[in-house]
DNA sequence: GTTATTAGTAGGTGCTCACCCACTATAGGG
DNA sequence: CCCTATAGTGGGTGAGCACCTACTAATAAC
């Protein structure tokens, strides 16, 4: 338990600092457990955007997710190379790759999806179900309001 | 706006993305704006300990607040050398030096948590005073049942 | 006294992350 | 046909962070 006799009232009072140090343990148990599988945060999101969204070319990955375009080829790679996305040349335009998820990508992205919302029981265990629904339409409506691409 | 239509479901549909998420701007908001200062985020967490319960040991620092005693000592180096704190060798034990925070001290920590609650509101913006509560309840509830000290 | 333990400090390492530049290849505008 | 813009890629950089080691000074244990 986080002592909350040793954490400073004064940063205790501010919901910035709650926000920042859950979702800080949140991201690095959800990275650790990616890192098992020799995955980063990101190709979960890669993986994500395909299975939601259909293939897209990656330029368009780019501009969706806000990632540099250099990264995106280095995510696109680890991907391709686990078999979890399919890169072929648009015939049309022969600059851009169409990536597509693949069926073996689809199940793993479904695992990926097991253990987020294993991390997800752990951290919210304090509250229960209503309280569950409750804090995730606020963060759907804080989150709704962030800046996304500048 | 973080254009809803652009992040993957998969992704919105966790908490766990969206605390993760949310938490990493209000820190980095935070950050940038003590960074204008020359200070980075440790330095107020000390300054509110202190603050919050008095003069500590180094050590006592140390263990609230989980950092590397090393890290610390350049902490309060800085924060020394700018006179938020003071630091003074313990007469019964002089191998311990024992930080207290200052005058000018309390009125930067003032000035900072200022600072932090701007970036709060900004972040906040689109929740009205009692859904800004809730959220704090549930943050609350949630960071009490974070591991501290492993 | 000798030895082991503790407090603080200086300096360095490795990792992640976001970002940037240079380069190739394709495409499109005039 | 030239010139500019765009897509993807490889490689490198610098900031921030957590961590670790080695060292000094002081205390406690025996």
């Amino acid at each position: 338990m986080t002592s909350e006799s040793t954490t400073p009232p004064t940063l205790l009072d501010l919901s910035t600092y709650l926000l920042s140090r859950i979702g800080k343990t949140a991201r690095s148990r959800l990275a650790e457990r990616l890192a098992g599988r020799g995955l980063r945060l990101w190709d979960m999101a890669v993986l994500a955007a395909l299975a939601d969204f259909g293939p897209h070319a990656q330029r368009d990955l780019v501009r969706r997710l806000g990632v540099d375009p250099s990264d995106m080829a280095k995510v696109t790679e680890r991907l391709a190379a686990a078999g979890w996305v399919e890169r072929v040349r648009d015939a049309a335009d022969r600059r851009r790759v169409s990536v597509s998820i693949t069926e073996t990508g689809r199940a793993a992205l479904a695992e990926l999806d097991a253990e987020a919302r294993a991390v997800q029981d752990e951290i919210l265990a304090p509250l229960d179900v209503r309280e569950r629904h409750a804090l995730h339409d606020l963060l759907r409506r804080v989150h709704h309001g962030l800046p996304g691409a500048p």
